[in-house]
RNA sequence: GACCCUAUCAUCUAACGGUUAGGAUACGGCCCUCUCAAGGCCGGUACACGGGUUCAAAUCCCGUUAGGGUCGCCA
């Protein structure tokens, strides 16, 4: 290639590759360290999928006392979404996972191996892009989409491998005099790799997760750098991983197959390439079959859903361990107070199988753990910080009601193993404890049959006639007692059950009848503990509201 | 169409030539019990199919079937 034309094609002074990597000196990083990073486009979509990503490479580089960080690959512009690198931003850092280097929400740098923000590295690319020219490992391509579409049909209908390769890859025999042509006539133009590999060759390839490949060389000459100057995925992966010194590439599957060419692309440069690790993205069965977890379809891919919801970030991150490494749930049984990010992350345990379908009958399981350990401070606070974002009347009652909600969350809580287990979400809370409100409370007599209206009458009579909120349980248990056996009813559960009809029911008919009334329910927790918070007054307004 | 990957309970998975195929979640039962939840105990359910190799196969090989992925100026 003429220098004539690598001027056309750069008009502008770049640097070279030297000056440049003069600027990223390889890192000084014990023995081990690995260097990861998470590279999300900004489409203003956060996928869960980039979540687990985000946390299995920062684990995989902390661990081992190396760096993670976090890059933006914005080089599709038609793609990018103004406010988008803030909600990467956020979200990652929602859930712990912090990048040491990157772009922070505001979208400035942090760290000295950037910029992170790929479309301000362009001259860095074509730095490259033009030395490859010059190298002659690249050429310009003048095929419009309209061709690629003919190229693409032919090979169709003749049943060949469809690409751009071989006798297929047009613009790669153009004379210095054609292109000088083309470029004069100001034709729109790419950049493609001169590919020397041989499909019918296969390359061996070790995958940390999936093992070893035997994959075909590749033979396409893929672009590298597209008319709007900004490089393909392929390229910048390429340059950035080496500038910045990436040792684990950690990404979706969707990339094996990719692999050879960027083996192919690290060795035109004589780099050396990262190791790779390929991960299964997370499935969601769809009549019967697994497919992705799409973006269009399915809520749950967006993360934004565990917003809503309110699922505690560390449920969700608990999940997503245990989908990385099964293991975590036998770490997690011995370790049951440790910090979920301790947990020893593997990428010998990640499952290669395919993709693992998203759980929530799991995921709400380990949720009601998550939450069961939490102090009814915690919870309290998560609730408010939920409701402040999500349903502002709610923030404002919890708010008015500080001590009162806490008493409420606290009921059963922080007694071991058998503490409540039944808040899964924040979302829930306002319905669970509705109750406790006047406003809320909705009565619902129905509950009460078939006890007769006599006997609810008297037991609720009964009942708040002696009815001493500084009594012990037992002592409020044993009036409970005596009123069931005034009126008929089993004191004791195991003679009601060896002879049923010698009597109406048992005591828990009774305080039944008195759940029903003060909490229009007849499922709810400790019934002794509702009355204590809920006071006197109330108990009795309720009891002779019926 | 070509190429690559994958296949164990409903779900996530363990097993790396010899196990009554293990665990967790879910489900069912019992116990506990003022209801529910929790907890304790118990239970059922799986090696996709067909051939090999081997004394021995979920495990290795071949094929079939099924699923997933890639073949873009998207990442």
């Amino acid at each position: 290639m003429t220098p004539e034309i690598i001027n056309l094609i750069f008009p502008n002074p770049l640097p070279t590759p030297s000056e440049i990597e003069a600027k990223y000196p390889p890192r000084q990083l014990p023995e081990g360290a690995k260097v990861t990073r998470v590279a999300p486009s900004p489409t203003g979509f956060m996928h869960i999928g980039g979540i687990y990503a985000g946390l299995l490479s920062e684990r995989i580089a902390h661990q081992s006392g190396g760096k993670f960080y976090l890059r933006i690959e914005d080089t599709d512009q038609k793609r990018k979404v103004d406010g988008a690198v803030e909600l990467i931003s956020n979200s990652l850092g929602r859930y712990g996972i912090h990048a040491d280097e990157g772009v922070d929400k505001n979208g400035h740098d942090f760290g000295s191996y950037g910029p992170y923000t790929q479309s301000q590295r362009k001259d860095i690319y074509q730095a490259y892009v033009k030395d490859f020219l010059e190298k002659g490992l690249a050429y310009p391509c003048f095929c419009a989409a309209e061709d690629l579409d003919i190229m693409r049909k032919i090979q169709e209908k003749t049943s060949v491998r469809p690409g751009y390769y071989g006798k297929y890859a047009k613009c790669r025999n153009l004379t210095d005099e054609q292109i000088l042509e083309n470029l004069k006539a100001g034709k729109p133009f790419v950049i493609r790799f001169k590919s020397n590999g041989d499909n019918n060759k296969r390359m061996m390839i070790k995958d940390l997760i999936k093992g070893d490949l035997a994959l075909p060389e590749n033979d396409i000459d893929i672009v590298i750098m597209k008319s709007d100057g900004l490089p393909t995925y392929h390229f910048a992966h390429l340059i950035d991983d080496h500038l910045m010194g990436t040792t684990h590439v950690t990404r979706g599957d969707e990339w094996v197959s990719s692999v050879p060419l960027h083996i192919q692309l690290f060795a035109s440069r004589g780099w050396k390439a990262p190791k790779y690790a390929h991960f299964a993205p997370l499935q969601k069965s769809d009549n019967g079959n697994k497919r992705k977890l799409s973006k269009r379809h399915d809520p749950e891919a967006n993360i934004m859903y565990f917003w809503e919801k309110g699922y505690p970030e560390n449920a969700l991150i608990e999940y997503l361990l245990n989908l990385i490494n099964a293991s975590f749930e036998d770490w997690r049984r011995n370790n049951p107070d440790k910090n979920a990010f301790d947990f020893p992350v593997n990428f010998n345990k990640i499952s290669n199988a395919a993709g693992a379908l998203f759980d929530f009958v799991k995921l709400n399981s380990i949720s009601k753990d998550v939450v069961a350990a939490m102090s009814a401070e915690q919870v309290f606070e998560a609730v408010l910080k939920w409701a402040k974002e999500y349903n502002p009347a709610f923030a404002t009652r919890l708010e008015d009601n500080r001590d009162y909600v806490t008493k409420i969350l606290n009921i059963e809580r922080n007694i071991g193993k058998k503490s409540r287990k039944d808040l899964t979400k924040w979302e829930d809370v306002e319905s669970d404890i509705a109750y406790f409100f006047d406003d809320l409370f909705q009565p619902n007599p129905a509950l009460l049959s078939p006890i007769s209206a006599t006997d609810v009458r008297a037991i609720a009579d009964e009942f708040m006639a002696a009815y001493h909120d500084t009594d012990d349980k037992d002592t409020w248990f044993a009036h409970i007692k005596s009123i069931a056996e005034r009126h008929g009813f089993a004191t004791d559960m195991k003679v009601h059950k060896e002879n049923p009809s010698a009597f109406k029911g048992n005591v828990s008919d009774v305080a039944k009848v008195l759940r029903v009334l003060t909490t229009g329910r007849d499922k709810t927790p400790d019934l002794y503990q509702i009355m204590q918070i809920l006071g006197v007054d109330r108990i009795k307004r309720r009891l002779s509201a019926w």
